[in-house]
DNA sequence: TTTGATAACTTGTATATACAAGTGCAAATA
DNA sequence: TATTTGCACTTGTATATACAAGTTATCAAA
């Protein structure tokens, strides 16, 4: 059960994103070059690349050849866009979570017009609702359906202060590994807006996303109603 | 001038992409295996893998260890949000654009909150807008703004039938890259619900982006109002 | 029949190496 | 002085190899 030690790769990653992150590296600083990376790490090229390929593809560092890896600005609103969950992605500012609708077990309505295997369906889903309130102002609500599918305990969980990722991650080592998202800006609904408390014709945003997992054949499904007023969801690509 | 070839690994990630796109894959199929893709093309693993890499980060194949490489649906909906333009994210249905206002120069009034360079300000920019209808419908409005750095006869181009992209790969070696955006949900102004043809408080989706391109220093800007209400926006993460 | 071991596959990680190609600076040259 | 050349450094591409670890089917044993 308990976890492997992490890949080479992965560890100079998460060091080097640190250092990013902590400000460490800023904006327009070079990275040590890959061979420096080599040498203090004990490390070889293609290892210390795989781990520079994912700052890349996650807009942390760009490549110049002939250069160097040169840091990129950090993601400066609210990441949702991106894989990390909500609670890792707001920084400075106050996060609270109200759970509306506490998990419990029940049957699909639907999943968000993703289609779900017949397996999921027979099983049922678990349903959650929660509200995010940034500086106490209401400005995520979101919907999660997770296919019933022995998580022991899952339901009697807090998630008041803890992301959903990080739940999953650590009490059942699922990792959500990407997934699918589609957007649209909407009028929200009566229960929304209450929600909400804003009027009737204001502006919502709406994400339906699925998350795929590193467990094969094991995706969850979320709908998150978005008040972009104040904020507005930023990511890389 | 002229363009090099293409490396290895890039060349088999666009033939395995068109088979993908194609039909040839379906979802659910196993591509064949690594050591299946090296002898058939002649290369060795990690140039395989790195091109498989690539089809990984865009969502059309997971990997599954001990299993092989399986192939995911294709982006259903309008992929703007990924890399590729407005223009290649349709698939069937018919896309018209018409140029509101014609590619001119002059200087930048802002760039959408984004921050502009020292050198980027003094040039001035070539600012474009351009409305796109999906089988005759008004679906997006977007204005373009690119530094005025050195492209010759770019503002006389036409971008009737072709993306920005193409032309910008096609004539002036410039690929992008990756970028950065921001989405919100706003109610639009008088001049934008008049290309849509709706309604007051119709709302609309609004999405900000940096584009960064492989000339270091080199991004430009757009921003983009979207008619949710028959399509919505899909990315894979 | 059921169970369990095994073998043959798959992808995951990592090393070691080589050369190509772009950048930037310093020395040599005009 | 201004320009060119060359060198040292960077990342980019590619090969060859080895072993770890997960999946699946087969076959033997209970």
């Amino acid at each position: 059960m308990g976890k492997k030690e992490a890949p080479q790769y992965r560890k100079l990653y998460e060091l080097l994103r640190g250092l990013i992150e902590g400000g460490t590296y800023k904006y327009g600083d070079l990275l040590p070059s890959e061979n420096e990376l080599c040498a203090t790490h004990q490390l070889t090229r293609p290892t210390v690349r795989k781990a520079l390929d994912m700052l890349v593809n996650e807009g942390f560092i760009i490549r110049q050849q002939g250069k160097g890896s040169i840091v990129q600005g950090l993601p400066k609103g609210i990441g949702i866009l991106s894989l990390t969950g909500t609670t890792s992605a707001i920084g400075q500012d106050h996060l609270t979570t109200q759970i509306i609708v506490k998990p419990h077990i029940t049957g699909w309505e639907n999943a968000f017009g993703f289609e779900l295997s017949e397996r999921d369906k027979s099983l049922g889903c678990i349903h959650m609702e929660r509200l995010r309130l940034i500086n106490e102002k209401p400005v995520f609500y979101d919907i999660t359906m997770i296919p019933n599918l022995n998580l022991p305990r899952f339901t009697s969980r807090s998630f008041e202060n803890r992301s959903l990722f990080d739940i999953l991650r650590k009490h059942y080592q699922i990792e959500v590994k990407g997934g699918e998202q589609k957007i649209q800006a909407i009028t929200a609904d009566a229960r929304i807006l209450q929600h909400f408390r804003v009027q009737k014709n204001h502006p919502i945003l709406r994400v339906d996303r699925k998350l795929d997992t590193n467990k094969a054949g094991f995706s969850f499904y979320s709908q998150i109603y978005c008040n972009t007023e104040d904020y507005s969801l930023i990511g890389r690509f």
